[in-house]
DNA sequence: GTCAGTGCAAACCCTTTGCAGAAAG
DNA sequence: CTTTCTGCAAAGGGTTTGCACTGAC
């Protein structure tokens, strides 16, 4: 199994990744980068903050790491719920379900979701993109 | 001019209008239902305190209001901001521009706004409402 | 009179900041 | 060597909490 998921998690590749992007490729950076880009999930800062644990990445260095991912387009911001800030390393047009019982983001399994209608825009101003977000709840 | 929104802000229809939604119209809870459904706006627990201002309405029973409030179905809670939740006072189904420069929220002036296909939901769930974002950013 | 609601201030949590030391090129 | 990045700890800002007082009924 040879995949461009297993590909993307080797180092060298992450360090050119970040090269190709303008991320200076710092030790963290890499690190940050390998995780979660080693296949598609969402995670808040704290998640991630958790998950290198052992490793030598402080709070401070994953909160810019973040920003500077998200400026350059390696991950993309979710925002659902007040307090949490959900990143989503798949950077493609999809949208989400967000089930409000279990507080569980996933991605909507249809790349052709799309509006029936493109409303006119505010004068002066350009779309930027579009967040659709399914609330959903557990059945009873 | 005598219209369905002059007359909610007359303070005994308030009073019977919080008592139709089980809550116990408190003189705090008036004055605050008479300021957000007075017309469709959205606003932050913050702005509403600053409305409030003068009166001796505090911020935990900003605070409390608003999530009775929200339970209640008075409101909607919008949230597209880390550390900022929008209140909706439009509570029919509807959707949103979000400007990324100014961070102003408007209601998209169409209400026949969908999804041309709704997705399977997952395995187990109901939908329970859908939030569409429509991002902009000001035209340079 | 009873129970729910309110005000105040402190606690909380996540995020940002400031600055000195470390690493990249 | 110079510039950018990192770690630490402290500050910041919005939200929640604990508890005594007040108000609704």
């Amino acid at each position: 199994m040879n995949t461009a998921t297993t590909v993307l998690v080797d180092s060298s590749n992450i360090t050119q990744l970040l090269r190709d992007n303008d991320i200076t490729p710092t030790q963290q950076r890499v690190e940050i980068a390998q995780l979660i880009l080693a296949r598609h999930q969402h995670f808040s800062a704290d998640e991630l903050l958790n998950q290198l644990g052992h490793c030598n990445v402080s709070k401070a260095t994953v909160y810019n790491t973040l920003g500077l991912f998200v400026e350059k387009g390696l991950v993309r911001p979710v925002i659902i719920d007040p307090n949490k800030v959900f990143y989503d390393s798949n950077i493609h047009e999809h949208h989400h379900f967000y089930n409000v019982d279990t507080g569980i983001l996933t991605d909507i399994p249809c790349d052709k979701l799309a509006l029936d209608y493109f409303p006119p825009l505010p004068e002066g101003t350009q779309a930027e993109g579009v967040d659709i977000i399914i609330r959903i709840r557990n059945r009873v």
